[in-house]
DNA sequence: ACTCGATATCGATATCTATCAATGTTTGTG
DNA sequence: CACAAACATTGATAGATATCGATATCGAGT
């Protein structure tokens, strides 16, 4: 594996090795419509709603959560696909 | 998922979740007989004996790798099913 | 336009992490 | 036993990260 596609693939691992963020994506994939909005996430995880939304951001930005705006609320789901990709590089090294 | 579950398994993505260490066990997956001691890890990543030896550390400590010391050598694998269990989480979060 | 509710951003801080140099430990060899 | 090689551990430091309080933004309704 080169050096580059290493840094890729830590990114997207880093972005899930925190548990809140672990939960955060159990939570919205197991939600109403495989979606939930923040207001609905602050309470199992316990946390503020800054930290959640920083969490959030993280699994944006690395291309595992989707972010769609509709009115005031903030709606995430699961990037298609983007979990498989990390799950088939660990299948990958068995 | 439950909190103690998701602190439990993100310790394990921590443990890859750094580009060396992913390199550290794609290049031992991928080395003869599935193995490798410390010795040639250090070179291809490019790090320092102490540092490379952090590292292993750190993915057997997470049960990703197993250490066997054989003569002045340490010999590393990975832990059979370890990633696999990985993988499944990933998967099932779809 | 004003206000309220939902969310994002900012600033600060405490904790964790990666790396290296130096040193310690263990094993094989003469 | 002394020495050398492979590896682990320690100590120190710079950089990253999680969390929170405060504040800003943005959209909806009155």
């Amino acid at each position: 594996m080169s050096a580059a596609r290493a840094l890729e693939l830590s990114k997207q691992f880093k972005a899930i090795a925190d548990p809140n963020r672990l939960r955060l994506v159990s939570l919205i994939s197991s939600s109403d419509g495989s979606e939930a909005c923040v207001c609905d996430l602050t309470e199992p995880l316990g946390l503020g709603q800054p930290t959640v939304s920083h969490h959030l951001k993280i699994l944006v930005d690395a291309g595992i959560l989707h972010r769609e705006k509709r009115g005031v609320w903030a709606y995430y789901s699961l990037v298609p696909g983007a979990l498989n990709t990390l799950a088939d590089v660990l299948s990958e090294s068995r």
